[in-house]
DNA sequence: TGCAAAATAGCACGATCGTTCGTTTTATTC
DNA sequence: GAATAAAACGAACGATCGTGCTATTTTGCA
């Protein structure tokens, strides 16, 4: 998972930034990072369609024009949200994961944490799933951005089956696009289930399929 | 699949019916239905949420007030689309498959429906999923007949999986609410990656998934 | 401490939303 | 065809939206 996104308000060099150490942050990116904070929360209930600047600033209890200034636009603070929402997906399921050994081992930790984020997400929601939606029929800027993040995300998940593959830990012909569909359905299931219909056991049925899915694909038993 | 839904409009006798057989409706019952159909599309589009009055009446050449004046209420025309929604999906879906002999042959053509009209929806969307992320936390009668219309649906997918344990098809102890998790999931992977993600081979991946869940959860071998 | 710049607030704009109300047109019944 | 009811319209409302513009406050540095 490469993040590919260019961390904005970098200081231009890195002797400025050594230079005036004690002053990590200055004020203006201070206050945004706690506006992009508040807006992960908002938008996680509402979505990014939802996610209104009014609302935005009484949350974060400022007003209107003070929150607007930080973005530009709309568009520009959605787009800033999904960049955060990757960012902490990525240190909270991918990063952990990468201490595991190559293989089944590691593929395990990758769905472990993803599932165990889902389960969180179901009292929050997910943007991944909710942008999705929202944006699977209006092209542009917001969509790009979101549809780059889900893409890294399971191009890793793909990897890390391939890797299986070349580990010895799944047969040589194993279907990688396929077992990553069926992976990604569970996911989607627990979701559906369990914070749409409150469905008890959604997340029991999670873990039982993601063994359903090894075994029927020819995973070796693993300790 | 009980259509537990009052179809609202009805004669209040059969006689009355009968007496007036040439004039089938009313011209307010028929630019209303013209209306829902509108609606139903439109929706499919930009979600229950994004349905607006003013939109509607644009695609039906009519004024909004004009459109207005059938549902009394916003809320209600959305529960009007859920509810015609239904209808459709238990004629396209449902009817057909229960000329199907009960057991796998009926599960395997529940499933095959639900897919056509899946692959369909890749182009224009399907308000049970857009309208699960829409009101997964929004509180109040379009979010109930929401949930009542895709519960009627999976009991019926349920019902469908334990006939096949009772025909023998499906050896006793198999577990039909795992299995209706799974291939709910492919059914939602399937959606999101085709529609948002645009990903080439989703469809034929759903087909395979279901095979595999059958193989894996015992299911005979069958012609 | 004082000054320039950055950050925030205040206010108003055009647009769109759901909704209400009174009127006018259309359909139905005698 | 006249009378009555149903249906559709047109205009306006208050609210909320994103977005400019101009003050005012706060911050960072000399």
């Amino acid at each position: 998972m490469s993040d590919s996104h260019s961390r904005d308000h970098h200081p231009s060099s890195v002797e400025d930034a050594s230079r005036r150490a004690p002053r990590a942050q200055a004020k203006g990116q201070q206050t945004k990072a706690a506006i992009v904070d508040a807006a992960l929360g908002l938008a996680a209930q509402v979505g990014l369609e939802g996610l209104s600047i009014g609302a935005l600033a009484e949350v974060a209890q400022m007003s209107k024009s003070g929150v607007f200034a930080h973005f530009g636009s709309r568009e520009e603070l959605q787009i800033s949200v999904i960049r955060e929402y990757h960012a902490r997906f990525e240190a909270e399921v991918f990063a952990p994961a990468m201490a595991a050994a190559r293989g089944l081992p590691r593929l395990r930790m990758l769905f472990d944490r993803w599932m165990q984020r889902t389960s969180d997400e179901i009292v929050s929601g997910c943007i991944y799933i909710s942008g999705a939606v929202e944006f699977d029929d209006r092209p542009g800027p917001v969509r790009e951005a979101l549809v780059e993040s889900v893409q890294i995300w399971l191009n890793a998940m793909r990897r890390a089956i391939v890797a299986c593959k070349t580990e010895g830990h799944l047969p040589a012909d194993a279907d990688e696009a396929q077992m990553l569909s069926e992976i990604h359905g569970l996911i989607l299931a627990l979701h559906y289930e369990a914070r749409f219909l409150e469905m008890p056991g959604a997340v029991q049925r999670a873990h039982r399929g993601f063994a359903n899915i090894l075994r029927l694909h020819g995973a070796r038993a693993q300790d």
